[in-house]
RNA sequence: GCCAACGUAGCUCAACCGGCAGAGCGGCUCAUUCGUAAUGAGCAGGUUAUGGGUUCAAGUCCCAUCGUUGGCUCCA
């Protein structure tokens, strides 16, 4: 019985019932055959080596094809594998999970009470660098659900057992290689010596299936790729990475640091930082005037009865802090939304107030467990540019639509590319399904008119609510949650929030909930390791250093520092009795924007030496051409400066 | 919270098998007056995270606590 494929170009080549991807590519050349990683069948990943059946569209994956990390990584995965089995024993290591991953892969194991050591990763790489000379087949085969429960209990692996006794289909697929069995959904490369580039990574906990009530396996991760370039690439971002950290940067140009002792989880932010942190506050204040906010200011610490009323006490007392004084308790806010409630309950809100837009820098306060503190980015302490939208149903769709803009406008002076995701109900939902669903749609239409690319996340909704989430991309391609756009149902029930609809009828507003910032302590940590700590000028804390090159300078420099300062530059001066070159490289390593050197030519003819951090000299230049530019490079919030 | 590693001067890191806590940078003082990434000399700086234990002797070994770091479904 022969069997119709159709290749790529739209031929169609016969062949019989059972030919294997590897013996058409072969056909079609050696030097095809020996690139080609795995294959894609009827738009399945497929292995080279698995017999084709019946009619379908065949394209091969080579090396270069975005498919094909799938398959050596998922390989190198059971290369792991095995070689963690050789070096402990067969019987000791029980195998957890083993999946591919974003630039890698992972596998868990459970080798009783022993731990790998950072050491043991050098060994276990070794050993897989010796299963890869063996270059043993891979093989793929099938047996019924029964047998194999059997396989598996007889080699005494609990956790696949457990897996395979949840499988929806009546069959479980294995991939075999040499010695080394394990149950997988594949597809994999077809033998061991196909895979070449790898590193291990590092090792730490896991629990069994992330649930903290399973036993915690050990994780071990590592990084592949089909190049050597590339896994060096790799490595050397992971490496600029460590660079570029915030936690590491902060500190080291003065802008914030961490009392681990007196206050875990909360950054304390020295004048420096304060100086940035405050420029994003003045931008995000600018924006949220011009497009229709009322700053509010609500307190840090508000009697329990309220966080009973507005349901945080049911869904998130776990994570807030709380006070007893005169026999009264006390939360401090883990969220501002309770406080704008207040602010709209205050007055009888008419249709024509509409849409109310509230808008605060809340400070919020959240208990995180310990283990999961991290930099800026996940504090138990942090500011919020939080604003809540009160409309009518009618206006819902266009005013998501005008956050949807305003969060395009906040992210335009930081260069970030970023994108969003679609949350929508979850199984917990509060509220009658019609809301969710227009509340949903309203949602939809907005990201569709914004022509933003986006993913929907079905199911991840929060329980009063569905929401866009954006995630920042950095320049080292990491992403980053920091808008969130909610609609909540629930706060405007619990509030009994009311306006005047034009016949006179009290009717319930639509609430949308949103931060662009999201945290500012977050967004600052994320444009700390975006800029690498040299900010645009607009944000940078010192915007220029003028440097003395000798004693008798220095009345020019401050004479210089005065001017700058009435124009509204942040400046410092630099006569201490060091060497022009120590001044320029403290400087240069604190990544100030423009250094202005000033020595007997430019005291004489009224200048001053520009030179900028990326190591331009723009030699003498009169104070005023400096001075245009750079403050119209501030008011402009430009990425570049216009000198470069 | 759980697993692992770690915690020595402001920072980066030494201190062998348990035997006098040390260096560089930074800071301060003095000299030097310097033209685009480090001038030289000197001085100060420590209850080795905290608390307990073992020992003639603990930064080092043991226990506890606190903290930091990497991770804790990207679902065979």
């Amino acid at each position: 019985m022969g069997i119709k494929v159709q290749l790529p170009d739209n031929s169609v080549v016969e062949h019989p019932a059972g030919i294997r991807p590897i013996d058409i590519a072969e056909e079609i050349s050696k030097a095809l055959a020996k690139r080609a990683i795995g294959a894609k069948v009827d738009g399945k990943l497929w292995d080279l080596t698995r017999p084709l059946d019946s009619n379908c569209e065949l394209r091969l994956i080579l090396e270069k094809d975005p498919e094909a990390p799938h398959f050596f990584r998922h390989t190198f995965s059971h290369i792991l594998a095995q070689a963690v089995k050789r070096l402990f024993g067969d019987s000791k290591v029980k195998l957890g999970i083993g999946p591919v991953i974003e630039n890698g892969f992972y596998y868990d194991f459970d080798i009783g009470s022993t731990r790998f050591s950072e050491d043991d990763l050098a060994r276990i790489e070794e050993k897989m660098r010796k299963i890869i000379e063996e270059d043993l087949p891979v093989e793929r085969f099938e047996l019924p659900r029964e047998e194999a429960v059997e396989l598996m209990k007889e080699k005494g692996e609990d956790y696949k057992v457990e897996l395979i006794q949840e499988l929806e289909s009546d069959t479980a697929t294995f991939y075999k290689q040499g010695d080394f069995v394990d149950l997988c959904r594949g597809p994999h490369a077809s033998s061991t010596g196909a895979v070449k580039y790898f590193k291990l990574i590092s090792v730490s906990g896991a629990y069994w299936r992330g649930d903290e009530r399973n036993a915690m396996l050990q994780r071990i991760y590592g990084t592949a790729f089909s190049k050597k370039a590339e896994l060096e690439e790799h490595l050397k971002m992971i490496e600029e990475a460590k660079k570029r950290d915030h936690r590491k940067l902060g500190p080291q140009l003065g802008l914030f640091g961490f009392s681990s002792a007196y206050a875990p989880g909360m950054a304390i932010y020295h004048p420096k930082g304060t100086v940035v942190l405050n420029e994003l506050m003045r931008f995000a204040r600018e924006l949220h005037q011009a497009h229709g906010y009322e700053e509010i200011d609500t307190p840090l610490v508000m009697n329990e009865a309220l966080w009973h009323k507005s349901g945080h006490w049911d869904h998130y007392r776990e994570n807030m802090y709380f006070i007893e004084k005169d026999e009264q308790k006390y939360a401090i806010k883990p969220m501002n939304c309770p406080g704008h409630m207040l602010v709209y309950k205050a007055d009888t809100v008419s249709y024509r107030d509409l849409p109310l837009k509230l808008f605060e820098f809340g400070r919020v306060h959240r208990y995180e467990r310990s283990g999961v503190l991290h930099g800026l980015f996940r504090v138990r302490g942090f500011i919020q540019d939080d604003a809540h939208v009160f409309c009518t149903r009618d206006q819902m769709e266009a005013e998501i639509e005008k956050v949807i803009e305003f969060v395009s406008l906040t992210y335009e002076p930081f260069g970030f590319n970023y994108r969003a995701e679609l949350s929508t109900r979850p199984e917990n939902f509060m509220g009658n399904i019609e809301s969710w669903e227009l509340a949903t749609q309203a949602l939809k239409n907005a990201l569709d008119s914004s022509g933003l690319e986006y993913r929907v996340n079905e199911g991840d909704g929060a329980f009063y609510g569905p929401k866009i989430d954006f995630h920042i991309k950095d320049s080292l391609g990491r992403e980053w949650q920091c808008a969130t756009i909610q609609l909540d149902f629930l706060m405007p029930v619990r509030f009994e929030l009311t306006y005047i609809d034009p016949d006179n009828r009290e009717v319930q507003p639509v609430m949308i909930h949103r931060a662009i910032y999201g945290s500012i302590d977050r967004f600052f940590g994320i444009i700390v390791e975006h800029f690498g700590g040299a900010f645009p000028t607009w944000l940078a804390p010192v915007q220029a250093k003028i440097i003395a090159i000798a004693d008798r300078h220095a009345d020019y420099a401050w004479s210089v520092a005065s001017i700058l300062k009435k124009k509204g530059l942040r400046v410092e001066v630099d006569d201490r009795q060091r060497s022009t070159n120590y001044k320029i490289r403290e400087a240069q390593m604190n990544k100030i924007p423009y250094m202005l050197i000033v020595g007997d030519m430019e005291q004489s003819s009224g200048t001053i030496a520009v030179r900028l951090r990326s190591e331009t000299d723009l030699g003498s230049t009169p104070l005023e051409e400096f001075l245009d530019n750079v403050l119209s490079e501030i008011r402009n919030r430009s990425l570049e400066s216009p000198f470069e």
